[in-house]
DNA sequence: CGGCTTTGACCGGCGC
DNA sequence: GCGCCGGTCAAAGCCG
């Protein structure tokens, strides 16, 4: 991502420089013009015709110092910015390296690709697991020898760690993924079907008949792993949200505590795509309708989808760090991972909450059902009016507004009541006065990090004096830096807005369709082809650029609105 | 006629 | 062991 974000400043600058250039270079041209042939009128009007000329051209001239000027300082920045990611991105990989090496890992005869941990490791991973449920079966389930459970530890330990940041894209977490054996040169059947097994969506059915021989799978088998699911909660008069995906409704049902009922829809754009989605509107406020995603797509994704995929495995790496995080606790290693995901703390004590099921924050919460445990994470949009989800000028709301989704488990507040206070101060600068709205929420949300943990908060006093305005600007971009660069699940969030923004200022021709609730259409507002989450260069693909998407048809989805429920 | 939705049946996990 | 509940299946029906 920041290639991508470096090479559209690359772009942006030089364009906005040379625009200037060519303004001021029509305007001597036609000073000089004016000296070589001069008019039929008097010379008093030539000079003063000349002066003015100079004036302009004087004035032009410090205007492009200044750009140049603001351009050098943002490249620094900039600079600034990507040195520090791409350290705390080495750091990051060294975190998780050293975090699989201590376990004393040795190979499993039957299956090369299956690594046992010995059972005096075995505590460390049981603090790892974000969904207790599994831990706690297996506590029950005492008749189960130790070996056994230590190959089920592991294999749901990486398996939900990689499927975590996969989802969406499908890219894959290369940190994780050199561990195990596969080839480098994968096609994409057998990237289908390593994402097949990841998500481990197969159907129980199937589980049941496809047994192999191998006890690894029958070990992997019996215990599905409890999948990340991301929640959206958008208001939508339509029965589903157009996020950008084809999908096919396979089953309804009445859910527990909810009048509403609950459509269960599957990926159709590729037949084995394992990814599911559940509809539901909230009993308490009708006009919000909770889109569930689950699991990863396995195939390419129209680019109308990659916002919504992204800003979902965004927020599930969001959700797998803090999970991570936990793992982390207690002394050695834990201190430098502490020190250096700062958010990690955050995240650990929001997933202290959530096993307590204590943890809740207005408009937004982790959380889980009673009868099955997948760890969710809530994105609240509901603050966009609805307006704003069905309109393709979904640029303007977000000007209009400042309001951007809430990260709601981690309480990276995006919407912001409050952008109004943001230090960023527009000199005049061409990218943040471009993009300062953009911005804005993006600083905002660091800062109500910050704020939560205490780390470089960022009082709101009275509105600064120019000089703490200035001051504040400093501060405030270097304690976003700091955010941005502490945490890189954060990052991903970030990848994910900082792609719809650059999109946003490439140009508006990317129309999708609009039915439903046009959620696509602010999360991926003129998105181009965008390869996030691939750190170590991942899976990397072209999306086609449109697609036919079946919309549900009025007449089902009024059905569907009308209760027309089963059971 | 193919693709999609509807809907009752079925299955498995979980709590009691 | 039983009942509840979430999730899925698959036949029937609908629609373009």
């Amino acid at each position: 991502m920041e290639d991508d974000f470096k090479e559209d400043r690359r772009v942006d600058d030089p364009d906005s420089s040379s625009h200037k250039e060519e303004k001021v270079g029509t305007k001597r041209q036609y000073s000089e013009n004016d000296d070589v042939k001069p008019s039929s009128s008097s010379k008093q009007n030539n000079l003063s015709h000349t002066k003015q000329d100079d004036q302009v051209l004087e004035s032009a001239r410090a205007e492009m110092g200044e750009v140049r000027e603001e351009n050098q300082r943002l490249k620094m920045r900039l600079d600034r910015i990507m040195k520090d990611y791409q350290t705390l991105q080495m750091q990051f990989h060294d975190i998780v390296q050293h975090d699989h090496q201590p376990k004393k890992l040795t190979t499993n005869p039957n299956n090369p690709h299956l690594e046992i941990e010995e059972p005096d490791q075995l505590v460390s991973p049981s603090l790892r697991r974000f969904s207790c449920d599994v831990r706690k079966d297996d506590e029950k389930k005492k008749s189960s020898s130790i070996e056994k459970n230590a190959i089920r530890e592991d294999h749901h330990e990486q398996i939900d760690y990689r499927d975590g940041l996969n989802l969406g894209l499908g890219c894959k977490f290369e940190a994780s993924k050199s561990d195990a054996s596969d080839p480098p040169n994968s096609s994409f059947e057998e990237q289908q079907k390593d994402d097949a097994a990841d998500t481990n969506w197969i159907p129980n059915k199937v589980l049941k008949t496809s047994k192999s021989v191998g006890g690894d799978d029958e070990v992997l088998q019996q215990n599905p792993v409890k999948k990340t699911r991301v929640s959206v909660r958008a208001r939508c008069d339509a029965s589903t949200m157009n996020d950008g995906c084809q999908w096919r409704k396979y089953g309804q049902k009445i859910s527990k505590g909810n009048p509403c009922p609950r459509a269960y829809y599957r990926c159709t754009i590729a037949p084995s795509c394992p990814v599911r989605k559940q509809v539901q509107r909230c009993a308490e406020d009708m006009s919000i309708l909770i889109t569930t995603y689950e699991g990863t797509h396995n195939h390419p994704l129209p680019i109308s989808a990659t916002a919504m995929a992204s800003t979902t495995s965004a927020a599930a790496s969001m959700l797998l760090s803090g999970s991570s995080s936990r793992s982390q606790a207690g002394p050695g290693p834990s201190t430098t991972a502490a020190d250096l995901h700062g958010l990690n703390n955050y995240y650990q004590s929001a997933a202290d909450a959530y096993k307590s099921s204590q943890f809740y924050i207005p408009g937004s919460s982790f959380s889980s059902s009673s009868h099955n445990s997948h760890p969710t994470i809530t994105l609240d949009l509901t603050s966009f009016p609805p307006s704003s989800l069905s309109s393709y000028n979904s640029l303007s709301h977000f000007n209009r507004f400042s309001s951007i989704p809430k990260f709601s488990s981690t309480n990276l507040n995006f919407s912001s009541s409050e952008s109004s206070t943001m230090p960023w101060s527009n000199n005049g600068s061409s990218f943040l006065s471009y993009n300062r709205n953009q911005i804005g929420f993006l600083s905002n949300s660091y800062q109500n990090y910050m704020h939560k943990n205490n780390i470089n908060p960022i009082i709101r006093p009275p509105p600064p004096s120019p000089q703490q305005q200035q001051f504040l600007q400093e501060s405030t971009i270097a304690a976003a830096t700091k955010a941005i660069t502490a945490d890189p699940s954060f990052q991903s969030a970030l990848a994910a807005a900082l792609t719809k923004i650059i999109g946003d200022t490439n140009g508006a021709d990317q129309r999708g369709n609009n039915n439903g609730c046009g959620l696509t259409t602010y999360l991926n507002n003129n998105t181009s082809s965008t390869n996030l989450h691939q750190p170590g260069g991942g899976l990397s693909f072209v999306a086609p650029a449109s697609l036919p998407f079946s919309i549900p048809r009025s007449s089902a989805a009024s059905k569907a609105e009308n209760g027309d429920q089963t059971n």
